[in-house]
DNA sequence: TTTAAACTCTATAGTCACTATAGAGTCAAG
DNA sequence: CTTGACTCTATAGTGACTATAGAGTTTAAA
């Protein structure tokens, strides 16, 4: 199987497939005689597992740190619940930061109507008050 | 006042102000007969209106928008309502997307304890086998 | 007065996880 | 034998900075 075919089977561009083998997810492949990357299944395997820790957020190196782990099974899996800890508190802190977000936000755009002027709007006039409190 | 006084009285790196000027968030301002940029009172509250709305996740390229309009005060203010619209839209739906995300990453820990083997880790475990349903 | 420290300057590279491009080579079908 | 689809490597771009190198400037102390 060539790259084309794995990307489509795995729903992945090709150039994200040569960049996960650069960055040491994937490993380096047999090559054609033409110096085509040739892959089996097993590859698809990892490209799919790569990707669906991808869709839980989870950083390249933190995927490459499972990889290794899944390689050695008779290790204790201590690590893998606290990189799981680890990033659950970031999601966390991050949805908490996006709803205080969200609530200054809204006050703000409630602060304007569309129909009045740069020099009445309510969130320019805000914005630029707003500036000395955080002197 | 020189850029190190600048960076102090707004706590930004003097790095990052100079990275606003060359993205026209800041003017060019005067230099001093050693080539040292010169501030006066006015680019500090600027600079100030600039950090706010990064508090607010606002792009540069939003802010470079919202200070244009307010260099045209007789404008109408519904650009800046259509913006703020549009930016309250992406952080709800950000939102949205680590909720999703937080619930999954949840699920998956509570498959694995401390005192297991990697070969037995529910989380692995897990991935592993929810590779098939994504194909 | 010298010299050292603290500051400033520009230009460049690095971050992350890709995406896009250029320019060259390979391969199968018509 | 040529066309078109594919593949290869290498490089640059994204956004909002941060970090560094190597040079020049200014201020204060010795």
């Amino acid at each position: 199987m060539k790259i084309g075919e794995l990307a489509k089977r795995t729903d992945c561009s090709v150039q994200t497939i040569r960049y996960y083998e650069k960055e040491q997810l994937l490993c380096t492949t047999q090559r054609s005689d033409g110096n085509f990357r040739l892959y089996d299944e097993a590859a698809i395997e990892q490209l799919l597992f790569i990707k669906l820790c991808r869709n839980l957020d989870l950083s390249l190196s933190e995927i490459r740190q499972l990889l290794t782990l899944k390689r050695s099974p008779g290790a204790q899996c201590d690590q893998v619940n606290r990189m799981m800890d680890e990033h659950i508190q970031q999601v966390e802190t991050r949805i908490q930061e996006l709803v205080e977000l969200r609530k200054h936000l809204k006050v703000l755009r409630r602060s304007c109507s569309s129909e009045r002027t740069i020099e009445q709007c309510g969130i320019l006039q805000t914005l630029t008050t707003d500036q000395h409190k955080n002197r």
